[in-house]
DNA sequence: ACCTGAACACCGTTCAAGT
DNA sequence: ACCTGAACACCGTTCAAGT
């Protein structure tokens, strides 16, 4: 189930300039998302990796596809932390506290990072709902540990679970806030899914 | 204090052509904005009102400047709308609720709307800033009422309030959700606000 | 098999010329 | 005082020519 992280995906191995060309196009990317935004020149970040415009569309056809290779490890870091939480031991509302906040954290991958894996969350088509998937199967696990120990009020879906913490990271990115300042919000929704007392 | 809605906003008088011209922008932008969602094409909405791309640029220099002109009766819909609710004489809960589905209805004016309001939110220099204020305001009148009959709990925030509704409204817009699914995400904010019991 | 970069299209923005 | 539309700049996207 471990995949190899330090080439390509898994697909057929690449030529050795071809490789370096992905990891490069990556990189720059990642250091133009970083600072631009999702909206950031795709001919900017061509010329960053030393390559010219056409062999970004080679690898990457779509803008989505670019950032989908980005986050290769986003999905195992989401893995990590939602079994930590789990393994913790913590009481529910610690144990949801730390893994909204990580939540939050993870989803701000660049301005606009967290407004786009949303829109992904239901749409089977776009190339990040793999990556949706992952955090949903995630989040899924941790709300359920919280529901075995009998902290969860009724009707609390997982599903709306995320959806409501995806909002707050939206708050968070698109207001320009830090992370930290998400903590009241966060404490809504845990005031709003835990059996009062 | 009630403006003159059916001419520009409370400047100068435009001499007729031109009136008719900003007129034209508004409704034209209005179309486009419902269909193509925040990131309409300018210069079609130039084409759709039947004029050329530097009319449009010497009424509204930016974007959010059109965006603004095009909320001239939004503000007033959302006045009207928290004061039918504090005027209501219903429970806390019933009255927040009912606010909450305004609030998520009213800002979802076009698609991508609800990131913008957000952004400008806490932004003062943003043209959109001050319809923002006039949201947070009314959202502020409301939530005092609801602290007033001693309904919220403890250290609840009015701004707070407002910061987490605009996210689920996010998450709806951003989604593709109809503004009915966004109840199961409103019961958690309600849950979460209010004393148990 | 992969890369380059010129070429095209689209759109935002400005401004000189008009009325 | 206001409008027009050509002109420019920027960027996404394609593709013929190269290695």
């Amino acid at each position: 189930m471990t995949a190899d992280v330090s080439t390509q995906t898994a697909q057929k191995p690449l030529r050795a300039d071809a490789q370096r060309n992905y990891d490069n196009l990556i990189e720059a990317a990642r250091e133009a998302f970083r600072e631009r935004g999702a909206e950031a020149s795709l001919d900017d970040i061509a010329k960053r990796a030393g390559v010219g415009p056409g062999t970004l569309y080679r690898h990457f056809p779509t803008r989505d596809a670019l950032i989908d290779a980005m986050m290769r490890d986003w999905a195992e870091r989401i893995d990590a932390d939602s079994q930590a939480v789990v393994d913790s031991g913590l009481p529910a509302r610690e144990a949801l506290q730390i893994w909204f906040t990580r939540f939050v954290d993870n989803i701000g991958l660049y301005h606009g990072a967290a407004a786009k894996v949303m829109s992904a969350m239901d749409d089977p088509k776009s190339p990040i709902y793999r990556k949706c998937q992952v955090l949903a199967a995630a989040n899924e696990k941790v709300v359920a540990k919280a529901r075995e120990d009998g902290a969860l009020r009724d009707g609390v879906d997982a599903r709306e679970v995320m959806r409501i913490v995806s909002g707050v990271s939206t708050v968070i990115d698109q207001s320009g806030l830090t992370p930290a300042q998400a903590e009241p919000m966060l404490a809504i929704v845990l005031d709003g899914i835990l059996l009062p007392d």
